[in-house]
DNA sequence: ATTTTACTTGAATAATTGCTCAAGTGTTAG
DNA sequence: CTAACACTTGAGCAATTATTCAAGTAAAAT
């Protein structure tokens, strides 16, 4: 809010009250960190089109998935583990074959989200 | 789905008909990196505690954001400016004083809903 | 008019990261 | 048993990026 400003800044003096308050309010330092890696996940165009991808196809082996996204099956195998460690995708072997396939309901949710900003 | 798997890999012959069918259903190229991009914009701790605390605070000067997340003044400009090209947080002045407050209310549901997934 | 204050900006630096390449594992086919 | 296949993994490289530092702008105070 405009009125009644006490903040007078760093150099000299600030509003140690205020700046108190909101670090109060704001969810703790480990949290944040979290928060962020989430959205840092998503945030590789080639880990979101995995993401969105198996979102579509249900479940995937690597070498198709490459195939649509069109890179090396060893570049998709990395961002896989990194999904894969953060609990977005499983997987199930059958025989040499690994079928990947989305474990987090709330990613598609969350991505639908990011549409609405993106078409504001 | 696991019946009829007609998908042999890539070194032999991918299943082309449901490679093309998966890309006409995904968003095109242009779409995702964009997507991405917003991803990326919160996957920062200092951009997302940026949000996060101007949501909390309403509106703040650039050396009150700095003292809360306890980082340089100008560290903090540097981001701001990123923010503002992407329309997620807008200034005004007041004499040699800018303040900064969230554009774009989409960021507080997005991030409402990546605390889900953080939870879960 | 000069200095101080609030902020911005460009350059430099250190750290992170996404990809490729080469080598590895394990399963199936011949 | 050997070869081929699907995939994984570690090292290395190029590109990106978050911060600091130093210099610059503009408004207010002295």
């Amino acid at each position: 809010m405009k009125t009644d400003k006490i903040e007078i800044c760093k150099t000299t003096v600030v509003d140690q009250q205020k700046v108190d308050q909101v670090n109060r309010e704001l969810p703790d330092r480990r949290d944040i960190i979290e928060l962020a890696e989430t959205f840092k996940v998503l945030s590789d165009p080639t880990r979101l089109k995995i993401v969105l991808t198996l979102s579509v196809a249900d479940e995937l082996c690597v070498c198709d998935l490459a195939t649509i996204i069109n890179l090396s099956v060893s570049a998709i195998s990395h961002q896989l583990r990194l999904l894969k460690g953060m609990k977005i995708v499983t997987y199930h072997k059958e025989g040499k074959m690994v079928y990947y396939s989305l474990d987090d309901s709330h990613i598609e949710n969350l991505i639908r989200e990011a549409t609405h900003h993106v078409e504001e």
